[in-house]
DNA sequence: CTGTTAGCGCTTTCAG
DNA sequence: CTGAAAGCGCTAACAG
């Protein structure tokens, strides 16, 4: 059994008020201190915060619902969240939604029996009725990445559409006209990235076919069967864009195996920059998020609402990305 | 203020005790049952975990602590063991040592006072005292990968010496004598493979001169700065295995960085099969590991031990492993 | 099957 | 600065 308040309070002499004071760290007698501390290094103990959470109300633990864990943008975000809580004081509860909207509100139920102070969400979902439950219970919510179409939450993300607008540049100032994009285009992300895309092409007068546009799910197996009916078509494409990072993965695969050159039969542009990409050849051209400041202004914005130091409006966060040069794109 | 027992007391004229036994799947009469759902869902009641953990001295809460969270190896193998867990009712609580041993003994203190009803770990340290506290506060353990040099715990993990032993024939059979190796030598993992690696060659009655035994940190560095000492060398290795996937990322860039091909300049052999290693040309051969066998029988372990199921000493489960064939070694 | 009561380990008034 | 006592929301005997 570990030892509890009670057992210090018998090997001191000590009141409970007292000992719970010095834990908390308020002002107690030099020598009672002393006393505290022999009596906690003696019976190894550690404050058991299950019953301190239920009478303060407070669990110094926020909850994280991830689309998807396995995922390695999700695994740097959570580094990133997670150094930042650690240093505020706070653990994570993380909670995978596996892709799947069920599982994800059931999750959202799940962290709110489990009392969490907050949440930190990149969802699955695009539209935000799964986390009513949590907004009712007064629980406040951050978004990472991915915002929602009908409800506004603070979200801290990058300016995809801008961000793809911009990059896309590449390719047209080399003199591309039939480029192709695949996308998801369930979740936030990939439909404004999507956006960006034809916004560039509307701009540049280009036109983009339907078959041109291959539009799932946020997947290796997305860019993987994608690259595939490209390359298969009769008018291929000279220049694809690859929304992010599973399906550029799955893309690059399709197009080894069907015996393609980049760049020589086709110019690429990604996003999402993992370091791995550069033990390709060529280097693909990426556009690189700033994953250390989108999960430290998280951090910081929901704390603030935690303590209730933030208290206006939800707010939009978009934060600049970096194009990350390659020589996968070749000039017509 | 979220609906307590209470209000639902209120609501329906019952008792806490009738309540409490119809949240926990007692027996109640239709008539209450009905009128407690009708209040539960008026009400948007949600069980308070916190109160309950408090008075069953459960949390239906595992503590995951994981040498590096940024890792795509602990994305895959969270994934298995959430889901495992997630089965069963039990939750997660994510810490991250971030590969520091100070942070990990400190996580095993945050665990405990978070009153997780047993850990999993994917250690960092190589010795077993951190997990002290634990075991003395009677939280089953089960380690996952690694297992300790000292102390034994539960541990699932495969043969990491005998799974290199046998692959290394691979090099060996096609008459490779200058056979260099890049591993980390922190951990139990990069130890043994490193002890396999050395079995196999002297089998061979090859030799290792230390210049071609390159053993530092787990990371992407270590394979960076090892393959690029190696490619300088006046006497190149013709083959270099690789222990893990960092370190097989970090030599691949290396090499190509340098101006050497693979198999032609050098024949490679790594650990830990990644979908994304597919996309190199020439694939790359790999010992893979069985990663969703690892989390669900690390989870039933665990949970054996939690509901005292399983009382028998520690055990060592060491699951087999796959070798993924690719076109890195060439025939001398 | 239902109700009463005690108590989990801690914080928090409120006196002293 | 310290102590006594109440109570957070729930479960677990024990009676009825």
């Amino acid at each position: 059994m570990p030892a509890t308040i009670v057992d210090i309070k018998k090997k001191t002499g000590l009141s409970l008020a007292t000992i719970s004071k010095y834990l908390n760290g308020g002002n107690v007698l030099p020598e009672n201190k002393v006393k505290i501390e022999a009596a906690i290094k003696e019976l190894h103990y550690e404050v058991n915060e299950i019953a301190r959470g239920l009478v303060t109300n407070k669990t110094r633990t926020v909850g994280i619902l991830v689309f998807s864990i396995e995922s390695p943008f999700t695994g740097m975000i959570l580094h990133h969240v997670g150094a930042a809580l650690r240093k505020s004081g706070y653990g994570m509860l993380i909670v995978d939604s596996c892709d799947d909207e069920a599982i994800e509100a059931k999750n959202v139920k799940y962290l709110i029996s489990k009392k969490v102070d907050g949440i930190i969400v990149l969802p699955v979902a695009s539209k935000g009725d799964f986390l009513a439950p949590a907004k009712n219970a007064g629980i406040p919510i951050v978004l990472i990445d991915r915002s929602l179409s009908d409800i506004q939450y603070d979200c801290v993300r990058i300016d995809n559409r801008k961000s793809t607008y911009h990059a896309m540049k590449e390719l047209i100032s080399r003199n591309h006209k039939k480029i192709a994009i695949i996308a998801s285009e369930r979740e936030y992300t990939g439909r404004e990235r999507y956006n960006g895309f034809m916004e560039a092409m509307r701009d540049a007068g280009l036109d983009v076919p339907v078959e041109y546009q291959v539009r799932a799910t946020h997947s290796i197996a997305t860019g993987y069967n994608g690259m595939k009916k490209l390359m298969t078509l009769k008018d291929r494409p000279t220049g694809v864009f690859m929304s992010n990072y599973e399906i550029t993965l799955g893309a690059m695969l399709a197009m080894n195996e069907a015996g393609f050159k980049c760049p020589d039969d086709v110019s690429l542009l990604g996003f999402d920059d993992q370091l791995f990409f550069h033990l390709l050849q060529p280097q693909i051209y990426m556009v690189e998020q700033p994953m250390k400041a989108m999960g430290e202004r998280a951090v910081e914005l929901l704390l603030g609402r935690i303590s209730g130091v933030v208290v206006e409006d939800p707010v939009e966060i978009a934060l600049g990305t970096r194009l990350q040069k390659g020589n996968s794109i070749r000039t017509l």
